[in-house]
DNA sequence: CATGAATGAGCTTTCATTCAT
DNA sequence: AATGAATGAAAGCTCATTCAT
């Protein structure tokens, strides 16, 4: 009874996210409300029932993609690979996140404070997942000790913003070159 | 009379300049029209006048700011240093402009159309200027010849996007990492 | 079974009439139907099943207390006190209801013709009642003839809305000099 | 040329200050701001451009009449009349404003903190001139002295709320008793 | 040429009301 | 009967752009 309606609601939900992961990818997290709910085949109203504002939207939308960076960093610290290895893969992995749905770097780029939510929890995982990578390269003696998680993620998030002479293969490329000044010198 | 009015023109063109470089630093190239009208001191309808679209206004702020970085490129060129070197200190130089006034990465990474003006002022002026001194390094062995001077002009844009816990101190060193990562290998 | 569905139905009757009263106090008539909906913990559908227009949910808010204020008028008739102190006394009590409840003095000011409801309600209830107090002072000769029960029950209506600089005492104080306005001169 | 500009653009803040006034008697100062624009003949745009906020045109729309109202009161000093008919004469007049723009009354009764441009008008200049009728009518040992200007005004601001079986004759014969409890009893 | 008033589309957000479950 | 998700019409406000003077 109540369960069909709460079976709708989660379709709901989900529709609104994968209509405005589209979006994003299409016009940037500043795309207008409007635009997503139409997307999803909803009302606005709709829209703001699951999401009360615009932040919760984008902080959702992402919130699935960073977990499962996450996800991936701790795989491959268990991977059989050398240090400074891992961390390339996963810079890589976390790059091809980032060209894909290239409204993330936007929000990620974002200072606007209702993004809080999507900072908080870039800060609370995404760099420690990386800080652990890092960490082990540097223990390892294989990556400059200057580095920091914060500054590199950012750094890979400019990185991935894409522009007209500026593709998916560019971004790669500097990024492994970004990486390989990261690494001690020999 | 018409000298004075062309006087006056002038100096509205002027104003309107020098007020748009700072309304796009202090608020980004998004900035209300009406904002660079009132710090120009002028009416909106001399914005218009002058420039016709927003893109033309932002591109002949940055036309003049471009072309100092191609002097410098010059400049640098014609020092007694390493080619290696003065590409390095060209870039470390352009990244201070972007820095600076933050107005002008906005507006490079901008995929705007109506930009297009200021990407091809890009391509027909900074693009060889700083792929002079690229190749320069390139052909003195110290450079990877992969490395596209638009590629590149593209990254440092890129890297030169400021945001929380990532000032200018992170961008400068993240950028002196991405050309160490351009350098051949020893 | 069906004996406990209507039971079940009375309580959610009557949990939103006490919750609606309360968020008109807090809140005015104007208060959005989520609101009592949830301060009686109960769906919107649910209101809108035992109230189908809001007019019908106000009506019936007040109704209860109007009808306490008629019963008052009833008592104070059968005091043995002179007719125009009777009718003070009423009057400085409806005057506390309307002043305790703010909402309903809103709702009685409203030409909303949704509230027609509440207005046959008062000139059906009220305005007896006070017309009853009203008569027998003007019978004693203490009243100036000329005052009408709904006209003075309006006047006092108006008086109770309280504002910056207009509290429950000046409230009182002003209706106490109207009604003494509306005693003969002697 | 300027000249001419702001002649229409004077015209337009009239056309809007009274499409304002009878969009408020008709529809209370909630009213839309796009419903007064349209009475205006008027962008939304232009009513912004005059009045920021709903605020500036209701304290707008009003200010004019307070004005009047306090002229009244010190052409009305200046009378050969008793204080006390003095008294009598100012509030019948600013009944009589009330209840033609019932607007006001509803504007003067609103918390709504955005209208404090409009209380502090009252405080400041309608209740001294209130005041200075009041003392007079005080001194002269007409009036009980402790009725209070504010009060007094608020008093006949709310008794000027019609409604259905209240109109202007019931109003003003409601203000009349009030002032009539207000005299000092003989 | 310069001006700035006017315009109105477009965006966000709220809420009364309906209706499938 | 009860639920609460969905809907979409408003409404507030901002700004790019036009154009009469």
């Amino acid at each position: 009874m109540t369960g069909a309606r709460l079976a709708g609601a989660q379709r709901s939900r989900e529709a609104l996210l994968s209509a405005a992961a589209a979006v994003f990818v299409e016009s940037g997290v500043q795309a207008p409300v409007r635009t997503v709910a139409e997307r999803a085949r909803v009302g606005v109203g709709t829209v703001y029932r699951h999401f009360p504002t615009r932040a919760d939207l984008v902080s959702a939308v992402y919130r699935h993609q960073v977990t499962e960076c996450v996800d991936l960093a701790e795989r491959l610290r268990a991977q059989p690979v050398r240090p400074v290895e891992a961390l390339e893969l996963w810079v890589a992995a976390f790059l091809d996140f980032l060209v894909t749905k290239h409204g993330l770097s936007d929000a990620l780029r974002s200072e606007d404070p209702a993004l809080a939510n999507l900072h908080a929890l870039i800060l609370d995982e995404l760099v420690p997942a990386c800080d652990a990578l890092l960490r082990a390269g540097q223990d390892a003696g294989e990556v400059d000790p200057d580095v920091a998680a914060l500054t590199l993620l950012r750094a890979v998030g400019n990185l991935a913003v894409l522009g007209p002479g500026y593709g998916r293969a560019e971004a790669r490329a500097m990024t492994v070159r970004l990486l390989a000044g990261c690494r001690t010198s020999p």
